[in-house]
Parts: structure tokens; C-alpha cells; sequence
DNA sequence: TATACTTAAATTAACGTTAATGTAAAACGC
DNA sequence: GCGTTTTACATTAACGTTAATTTAAGTATA
């Protein structure tokens, strides 16, 4: 055991070849017998040599780190997709380094996406949308990034999302099949374009059937940390019979709520929700909600992103995969 | 705007300067003047300059990242104090690189341990336990390393946890006070030190009242990832009142069972759980458990971390949060 | 006014690796 | 057997920054 680290000079002198030549005897490189291949990558081991990443990264311009980026760490769903992801990448030995927004308004951006320039990161995954000004600079940079969850497709980003109109649908069609027939909806910000597009797939199964959903029974947030009591009661008051919800996680505030004002989910209200975060989080709900398929989301992200780090001007990608209710007991 | 990258040396031509006293400028270090000082960071701000941080890390010897190590992303505990560990470490500019263990037995082993060294990591944050040949490499690499939530004196291992003997004990005083007198107690695998103390500050608090608890009241999983219908069915059969959990997190996954029984929370069987997770995840169970003060923890931790970034011989940390307990609605 | 000290910069070297290029010997073709 | 190609390595340079050292000019001191 050497009392400092192991570096490819020792591993050279020791062999008796250069750096350079130890250097792709590691990396599988061209140009290299089998006999020398073999014998360095075994004295590397037995030397206990651990490859230097940042030096590396500074000589090849890759890093192997993948940044990824979200608003909220904690939040259960943005974990259990990242999960996946990592997961995912592990097995092409890149690392993850998380970023978050620094705003409140849940944004990538510009100065979020410095630091990942700063650090050169490969490729990026944001699961928030980029502002301007970083479309503008991952354009300019050329750095690889996929939306996750939302469409890229009007800024020229690439994205790998769930079909949101058919989720909500779907939901309208549950709902309205248990014979409910005034039904809210609790959004987030209106700026969000997925969550308007679940809305529209619930009023549009609604409509079909001959029920109208007044513009007042759905509820927006201002800002994604807003609890959510107000709008709750607001839907109450109008005496709505089920809720459906922008994601799983405002589904369990709701009946949190709910249960707090003396109601009885799903027997005096039904709560749905989106996302099927009890698939990953074994909470004891049971929430009817819509399943997104997260491990083909996931794996069609990053092979979207991996096409990208290949070919940084291959064409705009948009995938668009299938929502699934999943019936259990809320609704 | 350029059509590459903006270097020190852009910055340096265009200033008249050299690139090493741009480089100085920029950091705010020592022998330059205040005139040039701030022209130099005036002009980096209006060329839009990024810095380089694997070039600088190569120099520098310093990465300004923080590795954390965990079996398992999505595990709610681990994000949430995930999430705070990384809003602390933003306010000094660190960014974190996530681990997870390859094996299944749930350690901090040397090959995770290696992948850090590798990417000079400035320091570790681990909720898993280090392996001996982990324990060697850091003392041999002088990489600080701190364990959260678990002890590591006996190691050598900086550490701060909660006094889980103390919340073992408050769980026992609640419960027995309810009037349960048969508790059964469902821990992680037997070598998690933790859940031996929880254990034995429940069975202590048990025997002061004169209660006794059968050993057989004691289950341990093999693995972490076991479902939990095996010992849950057991304590049944063994007509429990009360089952207190490792976490909450295996605690909600109790409450799923004992629902699937037929059993009502806690009208039939009361739970409680460990780590307060409800505190940040809103999910409607109001699951009675121990808070473990994660803020202080993470702070706590923190500077451990720092403290030993710093001064790598410092001496060895211990540090003890105080226990809590919460008290909702299933037990 | 000569000498020591301080200030603010320049110069040089280095971090550990990989890319680009060069080269000598062996293998090949006819 | 001569030129050509191939193989397997060596040599050189570079990635962008920061640390260590040096220098020139300015200021203070005797």
C-alpha cells in the first residue's frame, strides 16, 4: 500500500510504458497488444489504482455526470423517478448530480443552468420547465437536455411526457361511471400546460356525456407550495361529489382536508389523483389515480437524452406514452 | 457573445492582464487592487463568463462537491433529509453527487467508496454504514466522511443520530399508558444498531411498569426490502394491541396489512413509526412516531462535516439529537 | 539618499489525464 | 527484396485553472 495515491505514472513506471500507453491500456483503446492490455489492467488492480475522473473530464471535455434538476427534492414523485433514472445510468457508469430552482416560481433557470455549465455536465434532465434564456443557452452550448413530464416541443427542447388528456379522460369516465355528476379539479399553477390538458380530458369525457363542468370548479394554485384548504372548501361549498387532482400528492392533502372538515373519503367525496406514486411508496391510501408508466418514461428519457449526447443536432424529439387508471379505493 | 466559451484568459486579453491575476480578481484573493478587482469582475459579469470547476477542482485539489450515500433514493426519510442537507450545502456553493449502495446489504462498501475517491469528492455525508475496508480507505485517503443517524465511535466515524434508546422509551411510556400491555415490535435486520436501541428503550420503559415482552414479540427483517405480512400475521397470532415499527415508512406498510386484515387503525391495533416523516411528507395517515429534529440533525451533521474539511485530525465527533415523540392518530 | 519593506502585478509551473502526432520494427504484397 | 502497410508503442501537447515564485515599482525608514 503506497502512502499517496495510485497514478498512471506509477502504474508506467512500473510496467515500464508511458502514461499514454497505460492510459488506453485501461480504456480499452485501439493500438494496444493483448499481452500489455491484460498485464496493466491487472497491475492496475493489484496496485490499487483509482482513476482520476477530474482530470480526465478537464483532457476529454466529458464528465460522465448527468445533472438533473427539479423543484422540490422531497417531493415523492420527482424521488421516484429519479430513482429510475439512476438506476438507469449506474449501468453506464454516470453519476448524478442534483440541482434545484433557486426561484420560487419553479423554473430551470439561467442560473441553475451555469452551474451545470460550470461543472460541464454531460447531459441534463429537467422535470421543470427551462425559461427562455436557458433554451437560448443550450442552444449555444449545445448541451443535451430532456424535459421529463411536460412538452418541449414549442421551445425546440426534447421531452418524453404522458399523454395528460387521455389521464384526465380517463378519470371523467371512472367518475362518471360511479355517477358522479358535479366534479372538481384542482390544478397546479395555470401556467402549467399538462395541468390544463388533464382538465380538458375530464371535461371532455364530461361533455361527451352530457354533463357541463362549470369554469368555477376548477381550482388553480398560485404557487405549488399553497396548501390547499382554501380551494378544498371552495369546492364543498359548491357541493362538488368527487375531486380529481393535478397530482397524487395534492390528492393526499385533499383528503387530508377533507377528513379534517368531517368528510369520508370516498363515501361523501371521492379523491382522485395522478401519477400512481403508491406504486414506489407503500402508503396506506389506496388512491385511485392515473399510472404513467415511469419505468419506460424513464428508460425513453434517457435513451432521448444518450441520442442527443451523440448526435447534438439529430432531430427534436417528442414522446408522448399512454396514461393508465388505476382504480383502488378513493374513487 | 461569442461563439465559444468565455476563459479567464478572454477576460485577461481584453483587460490588459494576466490570466493568473483575473484568476485572483475573481476569487477576491489577496494582492490586487480594489480598482482592478472589481473591473476584472465587471467585465467577467458583462462577457459572461463561467467558470470552469473541473479545471479549477484539478488545480485546486478541491471539487466543491459533497458525495450522500443511501441504499435507496426514494425512501421518503432519506429525500427529505436529503433535501435539507442540500438547501445547507447551496448556501456555500456546494453541490451533491448521490450514492447508492450496489450490494443489497444495504452498506457503504468500497466500491461506492471508490467512485467517490475517484471523482475527489470533498466530503461525505452517509446514512449507511461504512464497510472496515471503507473505514481503512478513509483514514488512508483522509476523505471526511460523517454517518447521520447512525453511531460511529466504535469505528472511528464522525456521527451524529438521535437517541433512539430515548424514542424506544417514549413509545412504551404512550403506549402503556393507552393500556396495551402486549406490544410487539417489527425492527430492521438484527446488525442495524439502531433498532436494537429503539428496541430496548421500549422493552425498558415495559419492564419498569412491570409489563414483560417476549422475545417472540420482537421480529427482524432479513432484508430491508421484505414485505412485511409474515411478521405482522405472526404478532397477530400472538395477539398483539400495539405494533411499533423500525420507521415510518414500515409502519405505513403495517397499517396496509392490517387494513387487508380486516383490522382498524388503532380501534383493533394500534401502530407507531419512527423519523416523523408526516412532518414534510402530507400524507393522510397521521401516524403516531418519534420526530428526530432533522433540521438540527442535518446542521449538525454539516458542520461535523465542515469541521473535519477542515481540520482532517480534529478529534472524533459524536453528537446525540434528542428524540420526540408525535403523537397522531394510530396509536 | 540609500535600504528595507510593501504592494500589485507578471512569470512559471503544476494538477492527472487523454488527444494528436510521430516512429521503429514487424508483417505483408508482388 | 523492395516498397507499403500495419502494429504497438513513444513523444508531445493540451485541457483551464490555481499555487508558488519572481519582479518591478512604490513607499517608508534610517
Amino acid at each position: 500500500m503506497a502512502d499517496r495515491r495510485i497514478l498512471l505514472k506509477d502504474i508506467a513506471e512500473k510496467a515500464g510504458l508511458t502514461i499514454n500507453t497505460v492510459s488506453r491500456a485501461l480504456k480499452n483503446k485501439s493500438d494496444i497488444s493483448v499481452g500489455t492490455r491484460e498485464y496493466v489492467q491487472k497491475l492496475a488492480l493489484e496496485m490499487g489504482y483509482i482513476p482520476d475522473v477530474v482530470a480526465s473530464s478537464l483532457r476529454s471535455g466529458y464528465t460522465k455526470t448527468i445533472g438533473i434538476m427539479f423543484d422540490n427534492i422531497s417531493n415523492p414523485y420527482y424521488m421516484i423517478m429519479t430513482e429510475l433514472i439512476h438506476n438507469e445510468l449506474k449501468k453506464d457508469d454516470y453519476d448524478m448530480m442534483i440541482f434545484t430552482s433557486s426561484g420560487e416560481n419553479a423554473q430551470f433557470d439561467l442560473e441553475s443552468f451555469n452551474k451545470m455549465v460550470s461543472r460541464r455536465i454531460d447531459g441534463i434532465i429537467t422535470f421543470l420547465k427551462p425559461t427562455p434564456d436557458v433554451v437560448r443557452a443550450v442552444h449555444i452550448n449545445k448541451i443535451p437536455l430532456v424535459i421529463l413530464g411536460r412538452e418541449g416541443d414549442d421551445i425546440g427542447i426534447d421531452s418524453v411526457y404522458t399523454n395528460d388528456f387521455e389521464g384526465g379522460y380517463q378519470i371523467g369516465k371512472h367518475l362518471a361511471k360511479q355517477g358522479h355528476k358535479k366534479i372538481g379539479y384542482i390544478g397546479a399553477p395555470q401556467d402549467i400546460l399538462c395541468s390544463l390538458k388533464r382538465l380538458e380530458g375530464l371535461r371532455t369525457y364530461l361533455d361527451e356525456q352530457g354533463i357541463t363542468m362549470p369554469v368555477a370548479q376548477s381550482k388553480f394554485l398560485k404557487h405549488y407550495d399553497l396548501n390547499l384548504v382554501k380551494p378544498v372548501d371552495e369546492l364543498l361549498d359548491q357541493k362538488v361529489s368527487a375531486i380529481f387532482c393535478f397530482n397524487d400528492t395534492m390528492a393526499y392533502e385533499v383528503i387530508t382536508h377533507l377528513k379534517n372538515r368531517g368528510y369520508k373519503v370516498p363515501e361523501d367525496i371521492a379523491v382522485c389523483g395522478y401519477d400512481n406514486i403508491e406504486e414506489h411508496l407503500k402508503v396506506p391510501v389506496e388512491l385511485t389515480t392515473i399510472d404513467t408508466h415511469k419505468e419506460e418514461l424513464t428508460r425513453k428519457t434517457i435513451q432521448t437524452l444518450k441520442t442527443r449526447m451523440h448526435h447534438f443536432d439529430s432531430p427534436l424529439v417528442k414522446l408522448v406514452n399512454e396514461a393508465k387508471i388505476v382504480i383502488r379505493k378513493t374513487a
